[in-house]
DNA sequence: AGTTAATTTGCAATCGATTTCAATTTTTAT
DNA sequence: ATAAAAATTGAAATCGATTGCAAATTAACT
């Protein structure tokens, strides 16, 4: 009787019977914790290992009214109709992937075009999912606000604004933004170029850090702003544009992501441009390709693998009925040679 | 009567009751197609709409027997303990996310480091998803034939090798590496370096490429391998160290992709070594990065839309009891300025 | 109007695992 | 050895939507 083409075991039920025991006592065998004996609890762990049984998931959800996954939004914002290439997506992406894998929960990715009012709530009444991280604010605060006030297990990574309803993590971008300026600032420069779409929330508060650092230093009006998206393949010939129309070329660019900075680096060395000597530029988040630009990059860095840890933290702290603050984290200055 | 804070309505039952009607009906009124006038369909429907109700997906997965959700799998292979952060995969990751929305499927993400022989196993017979897509075949052939055996809905982005169980969908490896090393000799480099790291099965027929080629052009003893990994931190230093021993400088770089590429100029480019002059470097894939670097990356292009395109169609097919077979699509030489 | 055909609707079984409560077995203490 | 306590196990209800079949309603036709 060695290994006989034995009929697939489709349920619970089945192998109950193939063990001569009841479904609640398979049941219990399985799903680890719970009063029952030693010796049945190994007989049919065995049995089911060796038919190769996983007991039906949609069934465990929909007995225990939870699904074990979490809803991890990307939404385009302002982007609409462009491509997310940002490397800052896969590397937020990744570390949320280990930290709630870790924690046994699956992840359920969207990316939406934020339009109509009820994007958010179509992902957060779809069933589907038992919490949901919002990567980036974008242009959405007051759509964050509303859904967070009726649905708990929802947090965002983005910037902290007071009055905030929505639950969020993220750097301190007045900080950020201060930080960078005040770097450009300290290395001589007075006319300095923010680059960046200020409808984003987040870009918004990095911006007015910068006129803060400005105004400290009394150079308020040395500040020009270019609106530059945040896609690598949009931002480049719009940043050459604006390197050519400029009328008073800037000393120093204010980067809102080190993709953008990238794209201004590159602008620049196609004229002759040279960083950090003619122009400085400082970049954003201090991903990996920070480190493989010519010249090397100086950025403002995020510190993402905390970021997701915390996000997931809060999230399922939320989940268990707590209600945590938002959580702001101090941003650092990477300095290398592009300044 | 106006808005009275009425009661939620839990379930199909609650809804029907408040209706006067069966659950049944309401389940046909609410799912779209089925035998139902016209006037109760639509009764129901703003009732449902009004008290914001959306059905158990949950209870309605269990009953249909499917989960609506597809499994995406990014293998960390022959790279574990890394980070991946190469935008190849979010750029990948977008494209099938839009393609598996648009067909109605939710995406649920997995990164796995595969080790043992069940990473697979564990996430088909998990009962969570309909059929799972698995991004790159590493170094795990086996195993994808193995599992593809006995699951039929299964597809994987890679390279087609003959006597493959496994359904693929990618571009033609051996083609792209005889492009890119045609394309450099063509250019009068006879010696050549190809960088990137053979264990993994695409990586592997790309360096058969490389090899036909340059016997092709009876200079088969001018190629020499360098095994970079593919993630960029990692990449550049060791790139650093290749360039410093290596007896006979290469007059050509064949790179694994635009991110190894990518190091590879920065190295080149701290070494105060000019690009293309002295050495002209290609890549592989044609991501948005690479039309950021300088100089602009010469690069073998992936049609990253059509092929998840292709992904997704292959996967629906065979859910659907089709049996397609894997799909081969011819890379393309694109052009710039680092050859 | 009367009869048959065509639509709608309701009833109840079903998907598969979990869990309460009661019944049974085993263990412990006297 | 016997009673009481503790530990296992089984039976059956439950989670919420779907759907085959039968009943009831409406439409169609002569």
């Amino acid at each position: 009787m060695a290994d006989l083409p034995e009929k697939r075991i489709r349920n619970i039920a089945e192998l109950a019977e193939l063990a001569g025991v009841s479904p609640g006592t398979v049941s219990r065998a399985l799903s680890g914790a719970g009063l029952i004996s030693a010796k049945t609890r190994t007989r049919i762990q065995e049995l089911a290992q060796m038919h190769g049984f996983t007991p039906n998931a949609m069934a465990r959800n929909l007995r225990i009214q939870r699904t074990g996954a979490i809803g991890v939004v990307i939404p385009l914002g302002h982007e609409v109709g462009q491509h997310i290439s940002d490397p800052f997506f896969m590397t937020m992406l990744g570390y949320l992937a280990d930290a709630l894998t870790e924690r046994g929960y699956d992840l359920l990715l969207s990316r939406v075009i934020p339009q109509g009012a009820d994007w958010l709530d179509r992902i957060v009444d779809s069933g589907r999912v038992d919490g949901v991280i919002v990567i980036g604010q974008s242009d959405q605060a007051e759509t964050l606000d509303r859904v967070a006030a009726r649905y708990r297990p929802l947090v965002v990574w983005g910037g902290h604004v007071s009055g905030q309803v929505h639950c969020s993590v993220g750097s301190d971008n007045l900080l950020g933004g201060d930080i960078a300026t005040t770097h450009l600032i300290e290395r001589g420069c007075r006319h300095i170029a923010f680059f960046g779409d200020a409808r984003a929330q987040e870009i918004a508060q990095r911006l007015a850090g910068c006129r803060a650092a400005m105004q400290r230093a009394g150079i308020a009006d040395g500040l020009r702003i270019f609106p530059a998206h945040l896609t690598a393949d949009d931002a480049h010939p719009n940043i050459a544009v604006f390197l050519n129309e400029s009328d008073a070329r800037p000393q120093g660019i204010v980067a809102v992501s080190d993709v953008v900075a990238m794209s201004a680096l590159h602008a620049l060395t196609e004229r002759g441009i040279a960083v950090p000597d003619q122009v400085r530029v400082i970049g954003y988040d201090d991903l990996p390709i920070a480190q493989q630009t010519v010249p090397r990059l100086t950025t403002v860095r995020q510190d993402f693998a905390g970021g997701a840890a915390h996000l997931v933290d809060l999230l399922l702290r939320r989940i268990a009925g707590e209600d945590p603050g938002s959580i702001v984290m101090k941003p650092d200055l990477v300095t290398r040679l592009s300044t």
